[in-house]
DNA sequence: TTATTTTTCTACTGTCTGGTAAGTAGAATA
DNA sequence: TATTCTACTTACCAGACAGTAGAAAAATAA
């Protein structure tokens, strides 16, 4: 009876600790195959053992998943807590927490989350992961209108900034290579350089059509 | 022998028509479920045939996301050549090519092209895949470094920028939903917005923290 | 050393799904 | 009317893969 604990059990410390071996091996796994394409039996290869042993420590390829969500979701939600210091302003906040976003999403089980859709996910699991990401734009929102109040951001509509920043940082959690050329602070540099000061030239008058 | 004809044969004009509905169908079907998830069954029933007689006008699933991507790609190289109209500056060019760009990833053959990743299609199809991607991001990138020399836009880093916007634009192309609030066009005026003026706040002075 | 528990393995099953074989109703053609 | 072609259908197969049963190592405790 004893066999599989789960999330039950005195679960200990070493246990634990194993466990999120599977897990990183798992979302490695998915990341370099895609979630539906990668097997059980790759997870396993990745970590040197072979499939059962897998089922020890999570009782299905869905919860293995959900479970790199939720660690992916946790460390967002760490560089959220964060970034919410109050004497900053709101566009400060802003780019605050969206470099240290970027760091998660460019780790193991960000750009897992960030690589699955929800409907990869199981029904439970999906709700959760929405509900997570939801939370994170309001706080981002906020983080906006804030900005636009204390003066740091000039009138934008929140919903839509919110959304094309997410997107475009997303994005860079599909792309970027730790072993590429470029390192994730120029290239997080030049994102904020684009998204505060834009990219239209300064000295353009209105109306100008040159 | 005569069976299935599949971009040989004579290929009646009816033929070709048909062929198109079982794309459009597939490609519906992989948007709405997730191409891993969604069975040729399943494509089968949103055209109300069995399956079976898909087979009868493409000769793999792999193919069916081929054909569908390769539509896509063709849809993007025509906005592209809407694009590239020499009396406009840069900017103007870029602003063109992804207002026609968006609308393109927002039908069902671009949405399926955004939705799988390169790694969902088999060798050959994912190397034209890729190149047909990476010709549009060179000729942005183009756009882009044209519209800093005739003064269009600002000093940005070309790469950068492109990847940006594609992958902002391209996040549009999940979330958008025809039958949502928001229209497309007023999503796409507050995107450039956004990208155009940046979202800093005008008036700040270097250094300033109010 | 022996007993017990933890961890992993070998061998297997059930199901799902891409793909095929062979046949058929109806339209077109001779 | 007889024949052939088009556009499907029903019935099926083979392989892949998530998940399981139970034995066997390792590790730990007695």
């Amino acid at each position: 009876m004893a066999g599989k604990p789960s999330a039950k059990q005195p679960t200990s410390a070493k246990y634990d600790q194993r466990r999120q071996e599977v897990l990183r091996a798992a979302a490695r796994t998915f990341n370099r195959l895609g979630f539906h394409i990668a097997t059980l039996d790759d997870v396993a290869e990745e970590l040197g053992v072979t499939k059962p042993a897998l089922y020890y420590y999570a009782k299905s390829k869905d919860e293995i998943l959900f479970d790199c969500g939720r660690m992916a979701l946790d460390a967002m939600s760490g560089a959220l807590d964060k970034s919410l210091v109050s004497e900053l302003t709101g566009r400060e906040r802003l780019v605050r927490f969206f470099r240290l976003y970027t760091e998660v999403i460019c780790e193991d089980f960000g750009r897992c989350l960030v690589l699955t859709e929800p409907r990869d996910h199981i029904a439970t699991s999906r709700r959760k992961s929405i509900a997570g990401r939801r939370n994170l734009n309001h706080a981002v929102r906020e983080m906006i209108r804030d900005g636009i109040k204390d003066g740091s951001l000039r009138q934008v509509d929140d919903r839509a900034l919110s959304i094309a920043l997410f997107d475009a940082f997303n994005g860079i959690g599909r792309w970027y290579n730790e072993k590429g050329a470029s390192d994730l602070q120029s290239i997080l540099d030049q994102y904020f350089s684009i998204f505060l000061k834009g990219i239209e030239a300064p000295d353009t008058k209105p109306g100008s059509k040159r």
